[in-house]
DNA sequence: ATGTTATTTGAAAGCGCTTACATTTTTTCA
DNA sequence: TGAAAAAATGTAAGCGCTTTCAAATAACAT
């Protein structure tokens, strides 16, 4: 591969001129200008990246730290990253971490270690105090759906309080009382916040929390049909599910289907995240938007203003409200 | 951050010896090393993969195209591929191309630019010669999904004349005559694949191939419906529906569902591609699982064994047969 | 001890760029 | 026309590492 010393041969210029034309950040006049194009263009000169990045401590590159690379969840804040920053002419690097401490902070310790100028990180099991001191110490840091002590200003996060709260209030709205309610592992604070905004919704119909009408899932499939089996051996007479996510709302579905239930006459069923195949349900899921599009979109935003001083018109967010989407299996409680 | 001569100066020893118990790819005593090693701990060194890379023209990391960062397919590819990069202390750059050319170009000049060991291409857009010349002039290229003339040995496809044929020959098999057609985009070879595995099978049971019984779509859900629509209009005796991937079988089966049909009484639906949803459908649907996870692993094996001489125990493959996944979409013909 | 060899270490030259600073060329205008 | 200011270009010192080759040390046999 030709490099910069070639082309510099090639157009009988200095090195420092080739790489000024390259990167346009200093007065070159026409005709040099035109010579250096056309030593670049004869030899097939490509830059490298690598040399560019280590004389000038900049790598036009962002660090993205997702959980999993596939799912509809992160392959929409991949997506949504990616267009806004290749947009602007960064690039994005991908890792993941797969919700394990070590894992995380593995993809973490390669993403700095390749230099990037910032990191977007969706990271579920480092430590808070992990992040705060690797924001302090190393590199900028946005965090996507989690809200850092100390880290306020750079986290972009869902109303997931809200969002547990839409979902029961739409259920309770139909006149079930009956609910059931499939949560996400607890651990996770989207899980326990959608957990209180369920139980805010009910304190709020006066109806008292019942410990059993509540299953902890694992936001899998499998332990939607597990919840819904465990909960209906409980309370025969529940009319309505609520499910943190749109996995374990799909596999109640399956389950209660398979056990001979009407949906939604006999059980309503309401999820959330909004993934995309919850139109591929039969009956069409009722659910919550997540709004991961619009933190990703945010979280770039914000790499794009503070890192590369480049200005995005919205004003900055950080707390994203979810959205009541109505589809087919929520209908009204049967004896209402 | 601290850097090597840091280290170097800290543990009393030579930017070599540091650099040598980095790599550990030479002789070291264990007193020396033990000194760098507590010197690096107490700098909190972390090596600088930009200017390793730059002195040792080796990134240690693996580019990757793909079509787009979302979407089950290539969430299976890219994680498969991770996966087991990773495991071998490797790194992916993912990048999206967008089934547009010059996005396509422009993510590979990226990756040649970060100058990956390697690239892995799920590459739609460009052309065979574009391929060709990449992969004999600039850097080690394994490609997905598409055979390039030139670069077979580096090429690792799913067989889907023999998916297409299984489809439909599934359908045939149930006693279907009126048999409509869903293709992708003709100008994508699995495309126009899967149509000549669908002539094939036809011709095999005396059946002529008519055109009126095909509609070309996008791969798109959206089209599906479209398709399903058109095809009735013209054939209202069709029985089942032969869709060239899940996306469109899903919105054919909502669109056939609102005009009334009983699935699969009348109509059966098949798809290709196995993708997660498909499970989530009423009724599940039937189709031919498309063996991107085999062709992931193949191709970073591929990448492991030539660009990096680590030797995989599988034999090589280059192609992968897909195989008729039964659920129940596919019911037998009404007057069989 | 002494010469030989094998093993560890260090010195220094890059890798391909950027950029501060110096120098040269061009422009401006008295 | 020439001096001063402005613009264009060149020089050379890094960026943080790897790696070759030579030097120093250790290990061994005699």
């Amino acid at each position: 591969m030709a490099t910069i010393y070639e082309v510099s041969k090639a157009a009988g210029v200095s090195l420092a001129t080739v790489s000024r034309v390259m990167n346009g950040n200093a007065k070159v006049s026409d005709r040099t200008r035109q010579k250096v194009v056309d030593a670049m263009e004869a030899l097939g000169y490509k830059p490298n990246a690598i040399a560019q990045s280590l004389a000038s401590n900049r790598t036009n590159s962002v660090g993205l730290l997702v959980s999993e690379l596939h799912g509809s969840y992160f392959g929409d804040l991949m997506s949504t990253i990616e267009l806004i920053l290749k947009k602007h002419g960064k690039h994005v690097i991908i890792t993941a971490g797969h919700v394990d401490e070590s894992r995380e902070t593995d993809a973490i310790d390669f993403l700095t270690s390749r230099r990037c100028d910032a990191l977007i990180v969706h990271a579920e099991a480092v430590t808070d105090d992990y992040l705060v001191s690797l924001s302090n110490a190393s590199v900028p840091v946005a965090v996507v759906n989690r809200k850092v002590n100390g880290l306020e200003d750079k986290c972009f996060v869902a109303d997931n309080v809200d969002g547990g709260y839409l979902a029961t209030k739409a259920v309770l709205d139909k006149g079930h009382r009956n609910i059931g309610y499939i949560s996400g592992p607890l651990f996770k604070t989207d899980a326990s916040d959608r957990l209180t905004g369920h139980k805010k919704a009910l304190a709020e119909a006066g109806i008292s929390f019942e410990p059993s009408l509540m299953f902890e899932g694992d936001y899998h499939e499998s332990s939607g049909q597990e919840g819904f089996t465990s909960l209906l051996a409980q309370h025969p007479d529940m009319t309505a599910l609520v499910c943190a996510n749109d996995e374990m709302a799909s596999g109640a579905m399956t389950a209660a289907r398979e056990a001979g239930f009407d949906l939604p006459g006999q059980l309503s069923v309401v999820g959330f995240d909004n993934a995309i195949f919850c139109r591929y349900l039969y009956p069409k899921l009722t659910t919550v938007s997540n709004p991961v599009r619009a933190m990703g979109e945010m979280a770039a935003h914000w790499v794009l203003e503070h890192v590369y001083d480049i200005k995005c018109p919205q004003p900055v967010t950080h707390i994203f409200e979810p959205e009541l989407i109505l589809r087919d299996s929520l209908g009204p409680a049967p004896h209402a």
